[in-house]
DNA sequence: TCAAATCGTGTTTACGTAAACATTCTGGCT
DNA sequence: AGCCAGAATGTTTACGTAAACACGATTTGA
């Protein structure tokens, strides 16, 4: 009986190869099911893990797939079902460290629920090739979309994507319509305060990211409310663009006050850029000057000092938010806002005002 | 004339937009060919930019395809031609950011040139989930494979893929039998050294990449060789894992030590790990010691002090293996390995020895 | 002037799959 | 025994596109 099923499936199997050898494609549906001495919608069943199909069928058909290597042609499948197993992910440019960490965790999760993955670059909103991406997009054919916005990015609000398609926006806009998955920036820069004010600093100078970013508005605007909160008026706002160069120099304007103790910076490469101007002014971190970032990179522990920072966990919003887009492509309503939750990771950049 | 059309044109419109209100999907190329009053062939060859369609015809057609927000179906026209204009992406892990700037240059390429761009992430071939990633790998269908092989990967040499496809792979592994594109690591290394020499330095010590990393044994060896050919010989190298603590571990070391005044290190992380060092045990950079780094991470200016350090151009490492990739894609033979050239950045962390 | 070549366009067909419908077979019920 | 429900499997069809071939109209060349 075994030996009868597999004579037959090898001839069969030749007969196949040579057929593909001329095409130079693989074994289709049809090749097996003539392997397998059974119909094509049968080894679509298989396939498909259809459960209406007997065991001994099963087993044949199984049996001749792996004998022919026989893998189902997405494309067919995508242009009968309608359906493409493929999510697309719109990014702006992956200079952000944080969004590539969260692309990464989006893509084991798309792996793992059976998606592939089509990474659609965007060029900047503003930029004259705009329209020929977009348009790219919408032939790209995807189940869902996932758009990662660059928190460099300012006029984004430019970008309006009227699909009806499932789609998650990571990124701290308000009133998109659309799902929003975001790491708690109010939470973040509370807790980065309330570490500075509960170690004895009179008040906490702020190095803020971009006023056109959201993400910086809502640190900024937590950092403030957290001092009012303590009865204490917040001092200006130094405004960086996120590089470090930026926050050397707002680095600079602060290590020229004595009255300066205490520096929440928006970011840890803005915090990196402040703690070199300190340095150069010779204030002394901690001693004279606390410093806290916002990211906790890889390498924020090694900076000189080791930095205390709010760590994200960009693993938790990309795994989630492919958690939350796959929910919407089986039918379930599109959540709202869901927000990550942050953690304080206290360093050597922090002390209690010496003196 | 042009009234003409368009009343014909929108009454068939709506007709189509009937029709595919029901089936939830765009109109085909059998709406437009009907809107213009030409056969479905027409239409396809206006679509794919044949030359032989006339240039009345192919405006009728054009306007319906307008109309109508005709799309191309990439699922049929893959099924048909056997052509995917897609690129298949290989990654171990995004962690490295030398290889994320890779990929980003890579998108992009493949975006102008009309390619879109499947990720497909591979875990640790050690792994018990290597299998299962490596069969869908094979379903997916791709024209062409980028393999960037993480430079953290030790036992890569596992992986072998015996794929009858253009691939290119971004790697200092040697015979692959593939198009291997890559930074030229020895070239690096030896710019560093000669750099460190001409200033003056009696030799320059190396804290080396894992040994298991080609890319690290190749800038090791590059030093040793320039060392060499200076007469000097190469003292020990002090190897570490790329991370910024195991550069910290050898700076201590080195630090140690009186007769340490110059330092290369393979990468920038480790290059900041040993700099904390050198500062804890109080040696002054550069005027005890020198270091070069290499990769010119974003942030190196930024290092106090700022980082000397061996640029690389991972944007030219990903154009080029997208170029390559397309040629082979077009028929052309696999080139062999292709080294993409460093470039010296001079800083404030190195200068003549003092004293 | 007429056959041959060329050009623009239409018709037929096949790519591989899965839904819809059709058919056969099994077993349980009256 | 006769009949029907339901399970297993087969047959037909359509998804949207582009290659292959067919055909008529024009141009070319001797």
């Amino acid at each position: 009986m075994t030996g009868n099923t597999e004579d037959e499936a090898t001839a069969l199997a030749s007969t196949a190869t040579a057929q593909s050898s001329g095409s130079k494609r693989g074994p289709s549906i049809a090749d097996v099911a003539v392997a397998a001495g059974v119909s094509a919608q049968t080894v679509s069943r298989v396939s498909n893990g259809h459960t209406n199909v007997q065991e001994a069928t099963r087993r044949k058909v199984e049996d001749a797939m792996r004998l022919l290597g026989y893998r189902p042609n997405r494309a067919a499948r995508a242009l009968k079902s309608g359906r493409y197993t493929t999510i697309g992910i719109i990014m702006f440019t992956l200079s952000s460290v944080g969004n590539v960490k969260t692309l990464d965790a989006i893509t084991q999760a798309a792996s793992e629920a059976g998606y592939s993955i089509s990474l659609i670059p965007m060029p900047d909103p503003a930029s004259s090739k705009f329209p020929a991406a977009y348009a790219r997009l919408r032939e790209q054919q995807v189940d869902g979309l996932i758009i990662i916005f660059d928190a460099h990015l300012s006029d984004k609000a430019d970008l309006t994507l009227p699909m009806d398609l499932p789609t998650v926006v990571i990124d701290s806009t308000p009133d998109h319509g659309y799902t929003v998955v975001d790491t708690d920036q109010a939470g973040g820069a509370r807790q980065a305060t309330e570490l500075l004010l509960g170690l004895g600093h009179a008040t906490v100078w702020h190095i803020g990211g971009p006023a056109t970013s959201f993400s910086a508005s809502h640190r900024a605007a937590a950092w403030r409310e957290t001092l009012n909160e303590a009865g204490i008026e917040a001092p200006p706002i130094l405004y960086g663009d996120w590089s470090t160069d930026s926050g050397y120099r707002a680095g600079m304007t602060l290590a020229s006050r004595d009255d300066v103790t205490a520096i929440f910076a928006a970011n840890d490469h803005m915090a990196l850029g402040a703690m070199r101007a300190l340095h150069e002014m010779g204030r002394k971190i901690p001693q004279e000057v606390s410093i806290v970032g916002f990211d906790d990179l890889d390498e924020s522990s090694s900076f000189w000092p080791p930095l205390t920072t709010v760590h994200q966990s960009f693993q938790t919003v990309g795994s989630l938010s492919m958690q939350l887009l796959l929910e919407q492509i089986m039918g379930a309503p599109a959540p709202s806002t869901q927000l990550v939750p942050t953690r304080l990771v206290v360093r050597e950049s922090t002390s209690y005002p010496h003196r």
